[in-house]
Formats: C-alpha cells, sequence, structure tokens
RNA sequence: GCCCGCGUAGCUCAGUGGAUAGAGCGUCUGCCUCCGGAGCAGAAGGUCGAAGGUCCGAUUCCUUCCGCGGGCACCA
C-alpha cells in the first residue's frame, strides 16, 4: 500500500464519519489533500497522518478527541494492522507486513515506471538552460545549469510533462566581436586587445582556423574579422555541443539570438507588445513600459541610434517560446543575472500573460571551488576557468552531475576538488551506486543456484510471500520505497531535482541496514525457503527504485563497479 | 541606498508548520572462515545568526537587526 492509497482510504473514513454524523463537519472542511508521512522516528509506525489537527478545530474538538472518533474507523481500513494516537494528535499508522511487502510486487510489475506521475499531463514546458555566450569553454557555474537543468526537465517528463530543453545561444554583439577580434589578433600575431579574450583556447582557435582556410588571413577587413569572428564562433559552439552531450545533456533546440533577427521573430514580437499597448517613444529611443508590471523602469527597446538592445532579443525570444506553444517556460538564471527576474516577469505581462502562469525563473546560487583549501577564483579573461570537461576529466560524468545535482540551486555551493578528485569514494553517488551493483550481484547470485530467473519480468508471482516480510528492517525499507513516487513528485513540482538524489542516498543506506541483517540467499547446502525468495523480491524492487531514481539524475546504475 | 539569495555539528550540507533537528567528511570504539567491508553497528559533537510576532505547535511563515554572497546600463 502506498501512501497515496493510504490517504484516499483515510479520505473515505472521514467523510463516512462525517456522513454518519459522528464528526460534526462539512464534507468541504476535509483538507484537499491529506497528508500522510514517514515519521522521522519508525517506533511511531509505518505511517502518520495529522488529519486530526487539521480537522479538529473545524469540528469543535481538540485533536487528540479527532483522532479518538477516527482511529475505530481507520482500524477497520484492509491492511491496517495498528492505529495510535500520539503526541498532540498524530495519527498513527502500522500496517501489516503482507499488505506493505505488496509494493514489492507493484515495482517489479511497473518496472521502469515505477514512481511515474500525472501532474503534468498534457502540459508543454519549455526549460532553457546554460545559454553560454560562445566565446569560450563552459565553465564549473555553466555545469551546474547542465546538471541541474537536465534533471529538472527528467523530472517534468516523468510526471507526464512533454519539454524542451533549448539552449539561447548569445550570438549577437560586442562580446561575439571582442571574442573574433581577439582570434584575430592570435592567428596574424598582434596582442590581444585589453578587453578582448585572453584564455589559452583563443592561439589554439586561430590556429585551427588558419590551417583550415589559410586564406582568411589575407582578406581585406572588414571581412576578415568577420570571417574569424564567424569561423571561431561555430567551432566554440560546436565544442560545446560535444561537450554537453558527453555530458549526458541533450538539448533539444539550440536558439540562436541572430535568428530572432533574421526570422521576423522580433518583428513579430513587436506587433504583439504594441498591439497590448506597451511600447511608447522618449527621446528617440523605443520603449517598453515594463515600469507598469513592477519593473523599476522602463526598458529600452530599440535605442535612439536605431540599434536594438538585448532586451529587444529577451522580448522576441520570450513571445516566440510562447508562439511555439510552450505553456510554461522555465528559465534557469545564475545569481549574477537575478536582476532580470523583473524585467522578465514585466515582459511577460506586457505580452498579454500572467506571468505566474507562463513564466518561472529559477536562481541559482553560485558554485566555488576550493582547491588546497583555497577558493580557486575564476576568470574567463585571464584564462584560469574550469571548464566543464576538465571536471569531467578529473571525477567523471556520473560523480560530476550528482556532485552538483545533490543540492538545492538557490543555495551557494562550495566543491572541494581534492576530496572530489583524491578520494571519489566519499562521493555519495558512489554509495548509492553501490547499493545498486550490490543487489545486481546479489540477484546474480540467485540466479546462477537456479534459485529464481536472472531477469525479473520472468518471476513467478506466486514465490512472492510479502507476509514473511516482518524484520523491522525490511518494513523500514518497503516504507521508504512506497513514498517514492510521493519524492518524484514533490521534485517535480519544486522543480527540486535534489530532492531524488538524497532520497536514493536514503534507499541505499536503508537496504545496506537490511542487507547487513538479514540474510538474502540459503548459506552452504541449507535449504531454499519462501523467505529468501521473497527477500529477492525486496531486493529486486529496491534496484529498481534506485535505477529510477537515478536515472531522473542523468547518473547510471551499473550492474558491476 | 534599493533588490535577490544565504546563515543549521569542527568542515560541506539536508530538513516546502509537527513528535527526541539529520547525513557525509573528520575524531573515537566494535563487526568479514558465509550473499560485494566502496559496507554495517555505536560514541562524541547544536543557543538552527539575534530579537520580536502569527500559530495548538516555528529551524520552517511575517517584521526588524547583524553577517556573507550577488545584482542594480539607450552593455551583452
Amino acid at each position: 500500500m502506498t501512501p497515496q492509497e493510504l490517504a484516499q482510504q483515510i479520505r473515505i473514513a472521514v467523510n463516512g464519519a462525517i456522513s454518519a454524523g459522528i464528526l460534526n463537519l462539512e464534507i468541504a472542511d476535509v483538507p484537499d489533500e491529506i497528508v500522510v508521512e514517514r515519521p522521522k522516528n519508525l517506533d511511531h509506525g509505518d505511517w502518520a497522518t495529522n488529519i486530526a489537527m487539521q480537522i479538529g478545530k473545524k469540528a469543535g474538538l481538540n485533536p487528540r478527541a479527532a483522532a479518538e472518533i477516527l482511529q475505530p474507523i481507520l482500524e477497520q481500513l484492509p491492511g491496517v494492522e495498528a492505529i495510535e494516537i500520539a503526541g498532540p494528535g498524530f495519527i498513527n499508522i502500522r500496517l501489516s507486513a503482507a499488505s506493505q511487502g505488496e509494493l514489492a510486487r507493484d515495482i517489479i510489475a511497473k518496472g521502469a515506471s515505477f514512481g511515474r506521475g500525472t501532474q503534468l499531463v498534457g502540459k508543454k514546458i519549455n526549460v532553457e538552460f546554460i545559454s553560454a555566450n560562445p566565446t569560450g569553454p563552459l565553465h564549473l557555474g555553466h555545469t551546474r545549469w547542465a546538471a541541474v537543468g537536465d534533471a529538472i526537465a527528467r523530472v517534468l517528463e516523468a510526471e507526464g510533462a512533454q519539454t524542451a530543453r533549448e539552449f539561447y545561444i548569445n550570438d549577437l554583439g560586442v562580446q561575439m566581436d571582442k571574442f573574433g577580434a581577439s582570434v584575430k589578433a592570435a592567428a596574424i600575431g598582434e596582442t590581444i586587445p585589453e578587453d578582448g579574450y585572453h584564455g589559452a583556447y583563443i592561439p589554439d582557435l586561430a590556429k585551427e582556423i588558419v590551417s583550415a582556410s589559410p586564406e582568411i588571413i589575407n582578406l581585406p577587413e572588414p571581412e576578415r574579422s568577420d570571417a574569424f569572428r564567424d569561423a571561431a564562433y561555430a567551432l566554440q559552439l560546436a565544442d560545446q555541443k560535444r561537450v554537453l552531450e558527453n555530458f549526458n545533456t541533450h538539448f533539444d533546440v539550440w536558439y540562436s539570438e541572430r535568428s530572432l533577427h533574421t526570422s521576423g521573430a522580433v518583428d513579430r514580437a513587436f506587433e504583439k507588445l504594441k498591439s497590448e499597448g506597451h511600447m511608447f517613444v522618449e527621446d528617440g529611443a523605443t520603449w517598453l513600459r515594463t515600469s507598469d508590471f513592477d519593473d523599476d523602469k522602463d526598458r529600452v527597446l530599440i535605442k535612439a541610434d536605431g540599434a536594438l538592445t538585448y532586451f529587444a532579443s529577451d522580448t522576441a525570444y520570450y513571445v516566440d517560446k510562447r508562439n511555439r506553444g510552450f505553456d510554461l517556460c522555465i528559465y534557469l538564471l545564475g545569481a549574477d543575472h537575478h536582476g532580470y527576474v523583473n524585467r522578465l516577469r514585466a515582459l511577460a505581462s506586457c505580452a498579454g500573460d500572467n506571468p505566474d502562469d507562463h513564466l518561472q525563473i529559477l536562481v541559482g546560487q553560485m558554485v566555488k571551488m576550493l582547491k588546497n583549501g583555497e577558493e580557486v577564483r575564476l576568470s574567463k579573461r585571464a584564462g584560469n576557468i574550469i571548464t566543464l570537461e576538465d571536471l569531467v576529466d578529473e571525477v567523471g560524468v556520473d560523480a560530476a552531475r550528482y556532485s552538483l545535482i545533490r543540492y538545492p540551486v538557490d543555495s551557494p555551493l562550495v566543491l572541494d576538488l581534492d576530496l572530489l578528485v583524491s578520494s571519489t569514494n566519499d562521493n555519495p553517488v558512489y554509495y548509492v551506486q553501490y547499493a545498486h551493483a550490490r543487489i545486481a550481484s546479489v540477484v546474480r547470485n540467485a540466479a546462477d543456484l537456479g534459485l529464481i530467473p536472472a531477469n525479473t519480468a520472468d518471476w513467478d508471482p506466486v514465490t512472492f510471500n510479502p507476509s514473511l516480510l516482518t524484520d523491522e528492517r525490511e518494513g523500514a525499507l518497503l516504507g521508504l520505497l512506497a513514498d517514492y513516487p510521493r519524492v518524484v513528485a514533490s521534485a517535480a513540482e519544486l522543480r527540486e531535482p535534489h530532492r531524488i538524489a538524497r532520497y536514493v542516498e536514503e534507499v541505499a543506506s536503508s537496504y545496506h541496514t537490511f542487507y547487513a541483517a538479514c540474510r538474502v540467499l540459503p548459506q552452504g547446502d541449507e535449504e531454499v525457503t519462501e523467505l529468501n525468495i521473497s527477500r529477492l523480491w525486496l531486493c529486486a524492487a529496491t534496484r529498481q527504485v534506485i535505477a529510477n531514481g537515478l536515472d531522473l539524475l542523468g547518473v547510471s546504475a551499473p550492474e558491476r563497479m
């Protein structure tokens, strides 16, 4: 029995008590969501609900009295072994081993789909992240968004959403020109401009461009500068794509800022804004009256000299996303861009949307890196950046992704490179993966001994007897597994994939505890019992949940390590 | 000055109003002739930055203050 099923049963019981006049309440007074949670202390029971405390006041009862009214009704529920009232009015529920253990069968039947939900079915969601300038390698900060953004999309998909992962390429403007000028300078042996890019990759790019097309050197200006800029851009973008694919982060859409201008998207957006009545001209410039909607000041779209601002691109881009049919546009921004939040929301309003419905901006804090106990200062200009690729080379894709997803993005993250690199065993990802590999090994051994087929799809349900799983550690593990769908749902709702990581660590821990205490396979020439087989079902169910959880993080679940 | 985020064990961090505030690392003590010891069991370690407020109940929500980080362009 899952907590959702239990909550449903409780609702029926409460409504029944109201209809029967035992509780002096209206059906409408029952909360929309009945909370059924794992108590922190499992001595309290398998599940707990605070429903009595929620309805007590409205029913004119103290919470304990309300709980006492519900107790005999809940005790009659199928699969419920005991109901206890505790503390201020908690109702603690203990399930029978058989009822609780049924879950293992359910998990194995559902396989990879166990834990998936439906709260976002029919929703089309655009998840935009990283969106780095194509003027250099992706660095540590980008890496956090790469891991987290992809995991958010995975979690949304697990709840039924149709998503697009999107990378907005800032391929227009002075940064691109500076980048091109830097590469050109390196190619023709001039000093790179002070305000240019000074990373070691610049001369490499120059060399690659010149050797691919030597005649570029002899082009007249300004064609030569443009040619260097565009060639360097193409190489750098290709490099970013390659690195991200290696990082297990696949973008569905690479959206060029330039294309907004050539495709007419800007014009369409301006039409829209004009029709909504928020554009105006002043001092020779064209403005958007974002201050109508909580922005500090109005923003320029077209400068007095006729050039479009970056904000004009932002505006066109948002309107274009909505035109492409996305119900919700999620932006992942670094803390250094949090000043954009109000103006993005305001522009959504100017475009006639309610930003609370169609726009969500997640602001993530910075990543710091410690090396030898000292903070590594990151500067792309100085060229001492830690790149996404460096990190992956050092610790591998799984450990890198996991370490970055494990923490909520709204808190600053300090990664100790020495710890991550030198003693990778301390990384929790190995703890979780180890549990998975360990279970895989047990199941392999069981199959080798002829206890059970190698593939769980071939397991005969008759061989599973959940009523034998009476050890407290078995109960603890089963209860935790039952909680998985709820964890996925809340990770999706809150856009917080780190919850999956934390949960999966708990599962691994609970499994190791079970494993140390409960012998799964028969020893020596002991006879094979129903208990051996039933525990194998529990093992396989645990393996499935760990694999499903790791998959939502884009981390592999190895059969062997 | 204004705006956003953060402040929890020595360190790095969980904990979207509930019961005795948790985990990893580090320190200390036990546990492999048997399914993977990359593991398990246990000990020590806390004024949840401070003060008010709301609530049956606050680490969590609100206000003020202190500390840290980031941001406030007709730049991109």
